[in-house]
DNA sequence: ATGGTCGCGTAGCGA
């Protein structure tokens, strides 16, 4: 089974890309983030007609994540634990029962963090230790788990065009890799590594002064993986190919493919 | 070249 990860830049500007995505590619889990509207304005019926189950975390205008499944879902938390009083929709987790059994996917919108630093920078850092604690718990349960998200992280300098350019930002800076670091040490893999990713990947390009037909692009769009969801791991792909049509994101889907 | 481009919502912020 395929399990994709992909930033969309709002779910209504970007419909017509995603359901040609999905005609195409058919996801049968497919982790979406940025989707800048509230649950009441997600546009159910279009994507609910190619086969899927959702589940949506909106919030107005910034932020918010979805889950699209074409296996039934048996529960979701929405919303990272650890701080009640933080309203930012950044994640959703989900139980689905897949053909083999129960798997646990999030779907994750890490904070940018810029400018760095300053609050949303500190604010990045305390959401990723958060992160760091939820994912100690799930990783106790011994089960399948697939972490997939925009991680507003560029793990290695090889995962960047050009890296001068990004050594101050809140996606590169040391402590934001550090962070990334303790959160991959808690026992999980990253499936783009674990499959040789050897660098000059990229999943997003920005808008400005031609970065996609530059091949400016930045790789922090990631799939981590538990040690059972990382066994059945067989490949991975990234689907560029959408940044070519109109209207695109300005991410592209990142996706797994699992015997599970 | 201190810009450039999107989306939201209709000014200016976030990315």
């Amino acid at each position: 089974m395929d399990i994709a990860t992909f930033n969309v830049n709002s779910i209504k500007a970007r419909l017509h890309a995603v359901t040609q995505w999905l005609d195409d590619k058919s996801p049968d889990i497919a982790c979406l983030q940025e989707l800048k509207t509230v649950d009441g304005s997600f546009p159910r019926e279009e994507i609910e007609a190619r086969g899927y189950n959702i589940i949506t975390h909106g919030q107005k205008s910034y932020n918010g994540v979805a889950i699209l499944s074409k296996f039934p879902i048996e529960e979701h938390i929405s919303g990272l634990p650890g701080d009640e009083s933080d309203e930012q929709a950044r994640y959703i987790e989900a139980v689905i029962s897949a053909p083999q059994g129960a798997v646990r996917v999030a779907s994750i919108y890490l904070p940018n963090g810029n400018p760095a630093p300053g609050p949303k920078y500190d604010y990045k850092l305390a959401w990723m230790a958060r992160l760091k604690s939820h994912i100690q718990r799930l990783l106790g349960y011994e089960e399948p788990l697939i972490l997939a998200g925009d991680y507003n992280v560029i793990p290695r300098p090889e995962d960047c065009f050009d890296p001068a350019a990004w050594i101050d930002d809140a996606l590169f800076r040391p402590d934001t890799r550090a962070a990334f670091r303790e959160i991959i040490f808690t026992g999980l893999t990253s499936a783009f590594m674990q499959k040789d990713g050897r660098g000059g990947e990229y999943t997003f390009w920005d808008y400005q002064a031609g970065a996609w037909p530059r091949g400016n692009g930045i790789r922090i769009d990631h799939l981590l993986l538990s040690p059972q969801a990382a066994d059945k791991l067989q490949s991975v792909r990234i689907d560029k190919y959408v940044r070519d049509k109109d209207r695109p994101s300005d991410h592209v889907p990142f996706v797994g493919s699992f015997d599970l």
